[in-house]
DNA sequence: GAGTAAACCGAACGGTCGGTCGGTTCCAGG
DNA sequence: CCTGGAACCGACCGACCGTTCGGTTTACTC
């Protein structure tokens, strides 16, 4: 919330990122495209030329917010990929793994991931975004795939259109997860997903 | 597409419905704030100023929108309703209809579902629409609950988390789905949802 | 307390926004 | 052929957009 300049003590002051931190919640609160920097230096407690001193415009915003999810989500990845080769039973682990990462992730960096998933890609900048998104979906998809090869999954479904859904469950988690005590943690949350995902809703 | 005024033949005409039609698919491309009366009037291929003539402003294009889709979830939701009383074995059928018919609605009246589960919050008419939205979740949520009750849901699932997840399944159908030959049809996607959210991914 | 650089502000810029207004074009009915 | 209304258009409006700029305040060092 407040950020000092390094080992000294102004009183609160903004860097970049504690900056982006508000921004990107009012981001998600409005739409970054109705979000005007009036908005944003409302939020912030100064005024919107002050903005230009952190950041270069609207749009740094914007790119920095996404790209702390797109790495977030990518570092996760990498880590998937680092199992392998794996025995066919494995590959269901995999893909247990990815979804219950997926959700810690979506949870961890709840704000950045919520605007992320709202890119439009009206601007150049948010259709990097987007693409970027679509690799990492794309290497979401390559484990269920490779389950299925396996044969550790149904074979009634269809392996695209399952990790779409599943992944769509994830995702959707952005539009109702609250933080805070009492609260469903992170680990509930992506506990109940992989077991709703695996086994289903139905009493066995 | 075209558009005719009653009985009569005017070459390409608009009417409110059919000019909503252009309006609501250039809303979900570019988002609804990104999307200026320019851009809507360039995609109907007439004049700004021309769209007034059909509608009173933009607002007005975003509420008919979104309505279009509550009543058609309302609708649906209303038949669900009228299968009461169930004996507790039934309440189960009932969630699966739910779902089932959530998807098929989703698809057929696609672009203005998206519309509506991408709605902010900014305006007086889009917050009405989130009401509205709410409360068709809570309907949904009651038929969870209620299958919980009669005991014929997994017990170690918080059915008003289940329900998030299993409709948030539902909802991200709009972030992909696209209608045409050769691709999946509305069942084929309703019942996959239907067989994961209830059976699960795993082989048995 | 003078000097410095970061942090911030007020006023203004050109541009675009949603919306208005006074017409003109088109076409069916008489 | 004339008329009336629906459909449409070009020009324009005030408001607000993201951004810029010159100047002031603040906090820290020497």
């Amino acid at each position: 919330m407040s950020a000092q300049t390094g080992a000294s003590s102004r009183r609160t002051t903004y860097t970049p990122d504690s900056l982006l931190e508000v921004a990107v919640a009012v981001f998600n609160e409005r739409g970054y495209d109705g979000t005007s920097m009036e908005d944003l230096a409302r939020a912030a407690g100064i005024t919107k030329s002050s903005i230009y001193h952190h950041v270069k415009g609207k749009e740094e915003l914007l790119t920095r917010g996404v790209n702390r999810a797109l790495d977030a989500l990518n570092a996760s990845l990498d880590a998937l990929d680092t199992l392998e080769p794996l025995p066919d039973a494995g590959e269901l682990d995999r893909v247990e793994q990815a979804v219950f990462r997926a959700v810690q992730i979506l949870v961890e960096e709840l704000p950045y991931v919520t605007l992320l998933l709202r890119v439009r890609g009206n601007t150049e900048a948010e259709r990097a975004a987007q693409a970027r998104r679509r690799e990492i979906d794309r290497r979401l998809a390559g484990f269920v795939e490779r389950a299925a090869t396996a044969g550790v999954l149904r074979a009634d479904l269809d392996p695209h259109l399952a990790s779409r859904l599943v992944f769509g469950m994830v995702n959707s988690v952005v539009e109702w997860y609250r933080p805070g005590p009492g609260r469903w943690s992170a680990d509930d949350v992506a506990s109940a997903v992989t077991h709703l995902v695996f086994d289903g809703l139905r009493r066995r």
